[in-house]
DNA sequence: AATAGTACTATACCTTTGTATAGTTGAAGT
DNA sequence: ACTTCAACTATACAAAGGTATAGTACTATT
């Protein structure tokens, strides 16, 4: 039952797994980058929607934010040239794919609820 | 190709999803979180032996994030009353589940890094 | 009585993260 | 010329998170 990990097996754990992890953390972590990114993959793609789409996120923090995701390879940024100027904000392929990690975190999440609902008697 | 969410389908997703998430970026985020749980899923069970293992972590952040990890079920504190006393903490069952979101973590992280590799020419 | 071991706590400080509010750029509409 | 719109930037400030350093409580050993 207890197949988890054997003390020899996380001995093997290489460093480019907390890499990894790390690279991870710095894309979903903070207060406003979950949200961003959910905005976005709902649909909304350019900044006032976004904006609209978030309560009380300011600017300074939404273009921050949207640039560091930017450099991290998890979202593009499309300038077009129309009037008013247009900027699209979209997921790259790979930056969709975090989905897979809020998924593991969700099932974590909702089956550690249960497991503490149950212990509290 | 593109089958990971619908955007009729992102609606569905319920308030509870958000929480959970929440839940288990608390557990993971934070510079010393996983440090602490690694040592412990290591094998070290006892304060001096998880602090010696963390290089630079002070005792008021440790015993902290200590505190906070129980407070939120992922170990458990017990104390045994040898001489002097001795205190373990461990994981609990469903705080060794987490090693399923960090593996969704390094999965992701390790195949992000390859898609920025690839892009990048 | 003094020292050592375990498991911490207390206080002050510094650094990072986020907030509040106002201002900018550039082109178009009235 | 003045206002409007999108997409921001600038500055000052507050709050959260983390560091540095010292001290405590209890028991046992020398």
């Amino acid at each position: 039952m207890n197949d988890l990990l054997t003390i020899s097996e996380i001995k093997k754990c290489p460093v480019q797994y907390v890499l990894a992890i790390n690279d991870t953390l710095n894309v979903i972590s903070g207060k406003w980058k979950l949200p961003i990114l959910a905005s976005i993959l709902y649909g909304n793609y350019r900044y006032k929607d976004i904006q609209a789409n978030i309560d009380k996120i300011t600017p300074r923090m939404l273009s921050k934010e949207l640039k560091e995701l930017e450099l991290n390879g998890v979202i593009t940024r499309n300038v077009y040239d129309s009037t008013p100027v247009r900027i699209e904000y979209k997921m790259t392929e790979s930056g969709k794919n975090i989905l897979s990690v809020l998924d593991a975190m969700v099932d974590w999440g909702v089956s550690h609820r249960e497991s503490l609902f149950k212990h509290s008697d």
